[in-house]
DNA sequence: GTCTATACAACGATAGAC
DNA sequence: GTCTATCGTTGTATAGAC
């Protein structure tokens, strides 16, 4: 792996563990094993390396997310299979923390991987909700826009209480607790 | 007031606005209005101030959520008068938002009033539930524990939608579709 | 109780040799 | 491309006068 790779891999490691202010050049720098020097060599500062960082772990969230939803199968059983597939739930979302970065939010050009990623699920999770409320699996009452945002919501919550926890459970709960509900709108003919 | 309670004060805002990491003892000084000494004579550092911050925000969430959730009415009404009281949706989670701070959670004094306010109001929406269920209100296959810990979740998660999209709009998507999804589960017989 | 002065490490970046 | 040296600033805290 070239030592840019190595420096953006480092990266997207720490701005997961500890984000965006809590990392420093060196510490990315010790981790790739490369020197002060290589590191500006290959990126002008902490900035254009965090965007390299951030907009990977964007792309590969939602090519992940597009895996489980685009599966076949009925509309809860493709949210269900999103929302339970493996995650390291205690490290939180790689995505979803980056909410809380001072730093993040005032820059526009790092904060937009972070706003289109969320844009993107919520529409693609009402899109999954409205070809099965079309076939009839699901109710004909229920409100795709407001059902989506409730879905990842739960899960960029259930991360919260995970960590507030230090337990996995509360996030495993959580996504039961939504699915619970949502199947109280299934009409039972998917 | 006090000097040591603007000190306080000026923490609770900064630890809401930036975190613990992106605070620093001179911000917390400056906003406050006192000089370098005067905060270390009263605080022995930056943390024990921060766990009077974080102490008291915790204290007043919880005081909050059981003002909301004691206050008479059908289990739903309760949990709708909670969900859509008046927030800073785009601040975020005063509580919430240190879950993503490394140092808060590496210190078990600072994480502890994490931990409990969270414990707290999944507990107490699960007595609410669980009232709801015995009045005939809510169904009798309602989960308790799995639907509370879904409703928190949806509550920190919007914070994180409305923050990524700098709009409060996911945050309500988010709790009417929760609502709208646990109305489903009631009998009609409230 | 509050102030100024001081200390020392870390941060984020630049300079210039190799 | 990578290294070491250097820089100015900020973070966090202590010392000691008033």
């Amino acid at each position: 792996m070239s030592t840019s790779e190595r420096l953006i891999e480092s990266t997207r490691e720490l701005l997961w563990e500890r984000g965006y202010v809590a990392t420093s050049p060196k510490a990315i720098q010790q981790r790739a094993g490369a020197g002060q020097g290589s590191m500006y060599h290959h990126f002008t500062g902490k900035p254009e390396l965090a965007l390299a960082a951030i907009s990977r772990t964007a792309q590969e969230m939602r090519a992940a997310g597009e895996e489980q939803l685009s599966a076949p199968g009925t509309a809860i059983e493709r949210i269900t299979r999103y929302l339970r597939r493996e995650r390291d739930v205690l490290k939180g979302c790689p995505i979803g923390r980056l909410t809380q970065d001072p730093e993040i939010m005032a820059d526009p050009t790092l904060r937009a991987p972070v706003e289109e990623t969320f844009a993107w699920v919520r529409g693609r999770l009402a899109e999954v909700l409205a070809e099965g409320r079309a076939r009839g699996e699901l109710a004909a009452t229920l409100d795709v826009a407001t059902t989506a945002a409730a879905v990842v919501a739960v899960l960029q919550g259930g991360y919260v209480l995970a960590r507030a926890a230090g337990s996995t459970a509360p996030f495993d709960q959580a996504i039961t607790g939504v699915l619970g509900l949502l199947a109280g709108h299934a009409t039972g003919q998917g």
